[in-house]
DNA sequence: GTATGTGCAAACTTTTTGCACTTCG
DNA sequence: CGAAGTGCAAAAAGTTTGCACATAC
């Protein structure tokens, strides 16, 4: 998910967010690191280009990203808050030893969910949306 | 799922931890508030039975009990660490608005995603466990 | 008696806040 | 120009650490 500087720019005017370099430079970063990355990791990516960049911006510029649905927060087990640059709905991978995430989208997989769901509804609770949280191991390639 | 007194010391002994006032207290917690709570909100439901536990207790408590695998971490998108009192592989519910979770299980689903994931492998990863991260609204009743 | 667990206070990490200054449109 | 965004420093929130004391077995 490579976007080019014209391509995030209008997703930022889209949002009605105003275009500032801490944000392109922060939804790049996401859409570049792609691996579901901290703040942290996002101000040392980009501390080469952008050096002045504070800390404080980076969170604020994510929640408003986030609130804007043009980033989404990734569930983990950890305390440490992580993003990724896909909002629409999705699955995960999770590296079970080491903090690795990766995507991972199935059409047909959200087919069989819906439908079994249909059948077997869910007592006092209506599904908006349904994630896999797929645990394992990475195999070397 | 409300064990006694007695289940939850023996679960202490059977993985070879000391029986404490603390470590049986913040089990119970776990067991009774069955919302996976944060530390905080463990000392909180002690507090009149058990005033004198330090917090770093019940951090130092509940990584025993994780690592021993009788309680777990649920994964969210805060920056907090809640518990599970099921180490259990199982599904969670998701309220969007609030902070709840409650588990749910269904081993007519897990069977069904078994055989998905038979025919549709993952390249490069090995699963070990599939979680639901089902998230909506709890509709009041 | 000894290994293990607890309490306390301080430190650490991550995130948030308030406010002056700056910038985008 | 005015609303929105950024930087800084301080504070908040959650968690961890080290060590002396206490307790389970």
């Amino acid at each position: 998910m490579k976007l080019s500087v014209n391509q995030i720019r209008d997703r930022l005017v889209e949002k009605g967010l105003k275009v500032t370099p801490q944000r392109m430079a922060i939804l790049e970063a996401i859409y570049e690191l792609n691996n579901h990355p901290t703040a942290e990791m996002i101000r040392e990516h980009i501390k080469d280009t952008h050096p002045g960049i504070a800390s404080a911006t980076i969170y604020k510029v994510l929640d408003a990203l986030e609130e804007k649905q043009l980033v989404s927060r990734v569930k983990t087990e950890k305390d440490i808050k992580r993003y990724d640059g896909i909002a629409e709905n999705h699955h995960h991978l999770y590296n079970t030893e080491s903090d690795e995430i990766k995507d991972y989208e199935n059409p047909e997989l959200d087919k069989l969910l819906a439908a079994f769901f249909k059948k077997n509804n869910i007592d006092d609770f209506e599904i908006e949306e349904i994630k896999l949280q797929i645990n394992g191991k990475f195999l070397k390639t």
